[in-house]
DNA sequence: GGAGCATGATTGACGCGTCAATCACTTCGG
DNA sequence: CCGAAGTGATTGACGCGTCAATCATGCTCC
C-alpha cells in the first residue's frame, strides 16, 4: 500500500482498473464497429446515413434548419456539411433555401432517403437486440443505464481540459 | 403484450432497451473523443500512436514483426501500414528488414518514440482515472467486467454476419 | 529447378472528420 | 443608409481507415 500516501486520482490506474476500461472501451468499439458493418452491408447506409436520417425522420415534415440538425445530432458544423454534400449527391437528402434567413438552409428528407432509412431501420434494431440486448440479463441492463448515467455525469463535470 | 406471441429475438428492442443501447454507445464514445483529446493536446499523440507505442514498447527488444504487431493492435495490415508510414515520419518508428525472412519487416521503437510513449504515459493513465474510474463505484467497476465479458462472448458467438 | 500458389507487406483510390479560413447574409451603431 | 460585427453555413487541406490491387519473397510439388 505505498500508494496509499498519495491523493488517489494522481494515481494510475490498478490493474484491475485497467482491465475494466480496456475492456469497456474495446467491446464498445467492436460492437459498434460490427453494427456498423451490418448496417452498411444489409442496406447501404452507414451509421453516419444512419444517424442524420433518424433525426430527420423524427423531425416535423421531415426537415431541419442545418443548425438543428447538427443539434440534434451532436455533429460539428463542417462535418455535416460535408456529410449533407456526400448524401445530397446520393439523393437522400435535399437541401433548399430557409424562406425567413437566407442564411440559412432546410435540410429535407427525400422519398429515396425516408424509404432507405425506413428499410434500413428494421434489421439494424434487430442486430441491436441480438448483439446487445440479448447478451445481458435485465439486471445488467439496468446496471448500464446506472454506469452510463454516472459516466456521463462526471463528463458533464469535467470541463474538457483536465479537472481541478 | 401483442409481441410475446413473436419470437423475442425478431422483436425491435424495447424503448427501455434502446435508450440503454443509445446511452451505452453513446458514452463510449464521448468517452472515447475525450481521452484522445485530451492525449493529443498533451503529448502530440493520438490513441492509435499511443496504442501502436504501447504494444512496441512491451515487445523484447521494442521490436515486433508487423504482422505481429498487426495481431497485438488487431487492426487491419493495410492500415497498419499506412499508420507506420506516417508514425516514420515523424520518427517514432523505424522499419527494418527482417533478416530470416525477407518479405517481412521489423518495427523498431525509435528512441524519440519511447521518450514521447513514457511522457504521454502518465497523464493518459490520470485521465482514465479521472474520467472512468473515479466515475464508478468498485461494484461498478467489477460490474462493467461481467459486462464486456458477456458482450464479448456473444461477439464471439455470433459470427459477424448475423445469428441463427 | 521451375511453375504456381501462398504469404508478408505496401500502395492507390476514395469516403470520412477536423481544423482553419471563408463566403453570404443579417443586425446593430452611428 | 453604411460600415462593422455577428451568425449560418460551406470549403479546402490534410490526416485517417477501408477495400481492392499489387509487389516481392518464400514454399511446394512434379
Amino acid at each position: 500500500m505505498t500508494d496509499s500516501t498519495r491523493p488517489r486520482a494522481r494515481r494510475s490506474p490498478t490493474p484491475d482498473e485497467l482491465r475494466a476500461w480496456r475492456g469497456f472501451i474495446e467491446t464498445a468499439q467492436t460492437l459498434n464497429a460490427r453494427l456498423t458493418s451490418r448496417l452498411q452491408k444489409e442496406s447501404g447506409l452507414t451509421s453516419a446515413d444512419y444517424t442524420v436520417l433518424l433525426a430527420l425522420s423524427e423531425a416535423d415534415g421531415r426537415r431541419l434548419r442545418s443548425s438543428e440538425l447538427a443539434d440534434a445530432v451532436d455533429w460539428e458544423r463542417s462535418r455535416l456539411s460535408h456529410h449533407l454534400r456526400r448524401m445530397e449527391n446520393r439523393d437522400l437528402v435535399r437541401r433548399v433555401e430557409c424562406a425567413d434567413d437566407f442564411r440559412g438552409a432546410e435540410v429535407e428528407l427525400t422519398d429515396h432517403g425516408a424509404r432507405s432509412f425506413r428499410a434500413a431501420s428494421v434489421p439494424h434494431l434487430r442486430a441491436v437486440r441480438e448483439l446487445f440486448v440479448d447478451a445481458l440479463t435485465p439486471e445488467q441492463l439496468d446496471q448500464v443505464e446506472a454506469l452510463t448515467a454516472a459516466l456521463r455525469s462526471r463528463l458533464d463535470t469535467a470541463p474538457d481540459r483536465a479537472a481541478g
